[in-house]
RNA sequence: GCCCCCGUAGCUCAGUAGGAUAGAGCGUCGGUUUCCUAAACCGUGCGUCGCAGGUUCGAAUCCUGUCGGGGGUACCA
């Protein structure tokens, strides 16, 4: 019905009277015309001065509010809310469930599992803060035929290659060897198999190796999350659901849904132009699809959620569908009552790549950035930005460590340069890793948002007056101050359609807007060319202006931790 | 072959429950600091919105077809 105008120079609201058109039999610019008019004209006999007003251009009525009373509704509510600003309780009562980052154990935690990290790590707090009960769950890939071929690699050429440190570097090495190798030699690829299998069947050894190969991996991760500031509520694994399949695979079976083929179990899904998928492979062992059909069982049974989500990569959408349709089928067959079915109520989260250059990543192929090196540069080069542009900050870091721990901030801008990279396309898009482009800091990005929040906390302890909600609001009727208002306004919505659309990047966009159009009202010149100062002698302008600051730090603060950044207050 | 995603400025991307002259950042060239952090701000854009049809008062947005890129397509995950 109401929509935003082109140029917000136009007014709040437009509503557009072309559908009109055909009923009154008139052409949409005059209804548009008469329809404004009359408005402007009831709301003129009103005793009250109005707080909105209304033009015609074109086929739009263009409503615009009162400057005063649009600063006095948003600021008031900012200031009184404060972190709390944009929150909401309609998922009360509700548990969704997040499943992100995931990753496989013994192998390094490469630049391609960035994105479901960060993705799911923002779904968790976005969801969060709208009320609902947020399980983030860690689903690690913890199981499964490779780790056969990890067992084989390790037992035939730890010892000469001298990788039993117990590093995930070394593990690598070995992945990488057998894949190489087994290019030549399908027989490793047997011998892969077979050990998985005695691992199912829990023979000690294997499980000895397992074991060993799981806790130098997540030991590993568990640094990378801290550096990341990623949280998960729980850390499980597909070996966790070692017992829960063949239950689940029994229930199929009695169902009637199951068959065999070419030696495998198998549901059949022809009927929805799916490939079928497999339960259970001609040797007994079970597959990727089996783990993700017993665990959703598991979580159904668990938290009766009203959402499950798996933040996991495009490739995967097809698995996703397949295991949804197992499920909604057994529940159909088991003519299960509407209450406790969960179809429907799981969802795939599908992102694209990855990309380098125009190459996508492959551990197999042993090309693989390693996160913590990224991480690590990202840093380093904030350190150097820090002393090129605000060396007294290191200066007094030495000093008094009160003032502010320089190397922390660093990786606050770097590690956020990263994730920035991350959340600034729609999911469904491949993203670009461009290294000159991510390491910027400049325009777009992480670091400007972070320098913005740094600047707004510097204007507010260089204010030193309290800041309340009982100030002037017509020192706020600029255009430019009108701008910034009106964007934060909007955020509390911009956090619901993020979540609708499962879509952190909206948060990322709007919060690049309001930081834009802070930074021209800081900048403003006078006629004369001077800056036109937030904190000047002005008594009761200063005090409006704070306000302003104040909420838009407030904004951009929960913005950046909603996408997962740091918000420092110096840089 | 079949299924899914993507195709918008030199580059990276917004804009897609249809709406007003298609927007940002980077890059280019130029400007702004005796003044609150210049990691900023201002100016600078001759785009077949891949192409062709269709629906509509109106299409980058919806439908059909087509071309190009990526992914998936039974014992990897």
């Amino acid at each position: 019905m109401s929509e935003k105008p082109k140029d917000p120079s136009m007014g709040r609201f437009a509503l557009p009277v072309f559908r009109y058109s055909k009923i009154l039999a008139d052409k949409p610019p005059q209804i548009a015309a008469a329809v404004s008019q009359r408005i402007n004209d009831l709301l003129s006999e009103l005793s009250e001065p109005s707080l909105i007003s209304t033009e015609s251009i074109a086929g739009f009525i263009n409503v615009r509010t009162d400057p005063t009373a649009q600063a006095r509704d948003t600021l008031s509510r900012i200031l009184g809310q404060g972190d709390a600003y944009g929150s909401d309780n309609s998922g009360h009562d509700q548990t969704i469930l997040v499943e992100y980052s995931s990753v496989n154990i013994a192998r390094p935690f490469g630049v391609g599992h960035l994105r479901t990290t960060i993705l799911g790590n923002s779904l968790r707090r976005i969801f969060g803060k709208l009320g609902y009960n947020v399980v983030g769950i860690n689903f690690l890939g913890d199981w499964g035929t490779q780790f056969g071929k990890m067992i084989v690699a390790y037992q035939k050429w730890s010892k000469e290659e001298e990788t039993d440190s117990g590093d995930v570097k070394d593990l690598v090495k070995l992945y990488v060897r057998f894949h190489d190798e087994a290019e030549t030699d399908d027989s490793l690829n047997d011998q892969a198999r077979e050990a998985f299998q005695l691992l199912e069947k829990g023979d000690d050894e294997m499980v000895r190796l397992w074991k060993q190969f799981r806790d130098v991996s997540l030991k590993e991760f568990h640094r990378i999350y801290e550096i990341l500031g990623v949280e998960f509520d729980v850390i499980t694994g597909e070996a966790a659901l070692n017992d829960k399949m063949q239950p689940v695979i029994d229930r199929l079976t009695r169902a009637g849904l199951t068959s065999i083929s070419e030696g495998a179990l198998i549901v059949d899904l022809h009927d929805d132009q799916l490939p079928p998928a497999l339960l259970k492979k001609k040797d007994g062992a079970t597959l990727y699809a089996t783990r993700d059909i017993a665990g959703l069982v598991q979580r159904w049974e668990k938290y009766h959620f009203a959402q499950s989500l798996y933040v996991v990569g495009s490739s995967q959408a097809d698995h996703f569908k397949q295991a949804f349709k197992v499920i909604a089928m057994l529940e159909e067959a088991e003519d299960l009552p509407e209450s406790n079915r969960m179809s429907g109520k799981a969802k795939h989260i599908p992102f694209g790549w990855v990309k380098f250059g125009d190459k996508t990543l492959s551990t197999r192929a042993g090309k693989i950035i390693v996160l913590e090196d990224v991480l690590t540069q990202a840093t380093q080069l904030a350190t150097e930005k820090i002393a090129e542009k605000n060396p007294e900050l290191i200066e007094n870091s030495s000093q008094k460590s009160g003032l502010g721990d320089y190397p922390k901030i660093a990786e606050d801008i770097g590690v956020g340069a990263v994730i920035f990279s991350q959340m600034s396309v729609r999911r469904q898009k491949d993203v670009s890793f461009i290294w000159e482009e991510v390491l910027s800091f400049e325009g777009e990005s992480g670091p400007y948002l972070q320098y913005t929040h740094a600047r707004l906390t510097s204007l507010i302890e260089k204010g030193g007056i309290e800041i309340t909600p009982d100030i002037d609001y017509s020192q706020l009727a600029g255009e430019e101050e009108q701008r910034v208002i009106e964007l934060m306004a909007d955020y509390p919505q911009v956090i619901k359609d993020a979540a609708r659309d499962y879509e952190p990047y909206l948060i990322t966009a709007q919060l690049l807007k309001i930081a834009s159009a802070f930074n021209k009202v800081y900048q403003r010149k006078d006629k004369a060319g001077r800056i036109d100062k937030i904190v000047s002698e002005d008594q009761n302008r200063t005090r409006a202006r704070l306000a302003l600051v104040s909420s838009v730090r407030t904004v951009i603060a929960d913005g950046l931790y909603l996408l997962g950044l740091k918000a420092p207050e110096k840089m």
